[in-house]
DNA sequence: CCGTCCACCTGAGAGC
DNA sequence: TGCTCTCAGGTGGACG
């Protein structure tokens, strides 16, 4: 379940049912899901044994529990990732890849995947540079994954910053919907609520985002809140078994859905069908209506 | 440096 | 039935 309000809801079950218990054995069943552990998955399995997990923290689609070693369990979910926390018990499926056992007698924790674009790591943590001037000095200096770096703060945290998020948009020269796609400039959205935030704020996938004025950029942002927290309120969107919580269980807000996947149906604003765009290898839905193609589209 | 494209995987569903 | 094709919520690296 990959987009930020899927990843969030799986972080809140997490820090339910995980946080602070002490890891007593860990089974790597597919190297693939560790791949972007560079030391293997003996090594893998050898930094988690013993340690206690701190927290549950979320930027973006990624997620981490800080170790009391001083690093962190990082995992992103991919296309197809999960993280269940079931009783060992359970029957394993086909696409289980990575156990992880706690000393105490509570569930597991299981990182299954079908389609393996997800992972797990253990990674020390760094400073980040992003939210360093938001520090408020009560919590020490904040600090991400290594592999967490790279992407912008995600439009839910104090960290991120508006106005920059409105120059580097002018600054580029493609589409808006390429651009709230691309975590270096924005994190957490992915094709559903990209889809969804650009229906909410009346503009079409392929406006330039060097000729966005600044109304539409707040509106867009309104836009992207909106729906990143209407969507954490319905527990994420499930469109099938592959995308549930940590106990298993799908999101409703497939429900609320105003755009995506609603091609042919009325527009809830103006009543127009919805479109279907084919748009890189994948498909942007919008209204003809309430979103405009633009006289010089951009991809 | 910047923008674009596709490989990385498995499985479901449509059409023939 | 079974084949081939398309599609799916993401990302990083190669390429121009």
């Amino acid at each position: 379940m990959p987009e930020l309000p899927e990843v969030e809801t799986v972080r809140r079950g997490l820090e339910r049912s995980v946080v602070g218990r002490t890891i007593s054995a860990v089974q790597v069943a597919h190297p693939r899901a560790v791949r972007r552990h560079d030391a293997g998955p003996q090594d893998f399995a050898g930094l988690l044994v013993g340690c206690t997990l701190q927290a549950a923290v979320r930027r973006g689609k990624y997620l981490w529990l800080p170790l009391d070693s001083g690093e962190a369990l990082v995992g992103h979910l991919g296309m197809s990732g999960q993280l269940l926390a079931f009783h060992a018990e359970a029957p394993a499926g086909p696409h289980l890849r990575v156990r992880v056992h706690f000393a105490d007698s509570g569930p597991e924790l299981r990182f299954v995947d079908q389609r393996t674009f997800g992972g797990l790591a253990v990674q020390p943590l760094v400073a980040d540079r992003a939210a360093a001037r938001h520090a408020d000095g009560t919590s020490g200096p904040p600090l991400v994954p290594r592999g967490v770096a790279h992407i912008a703060p995600d439009p839910l945290e104090p960290a991120f910053d508006d106005a920059a998020f409105a120059a580097a948009m002018r600054k580029r020269r493609t589409g808006v919907k390429r651009a709230l796609l691309d975590q270096t400039l924005i994190s957490g959205i992915g094709n559903i609520y990209a889809d969804e935030a650009l229906w909410r704020a009346g503009l079409h996938w392929a406006r330039p985002t060097e000729a966005l004025r600044p109304i539409d950029v707040r509106r867009l942002l309104q836009g992207v809140r909106e729906v990143l927290t209407d969507a954490i309120e319905a527990g994420g969107t499930s469109f099938d078994a592959l995308y549930v919580n940590v106990n298993g269980e799908s999101g409703w807000f497939d429900r609320s859905l105003d755009a995506y996947g609603q091609q042919g149906r009325p527009c809830r604003r103006c009543g127009t069908p919805i479109r279907r765009d084919k748009w890189m290898n994948r498909s942007a839905y919008s209204c003809p209506t309430c979103q405009p193609r633009p006289r010089s589209p951009r991809p």
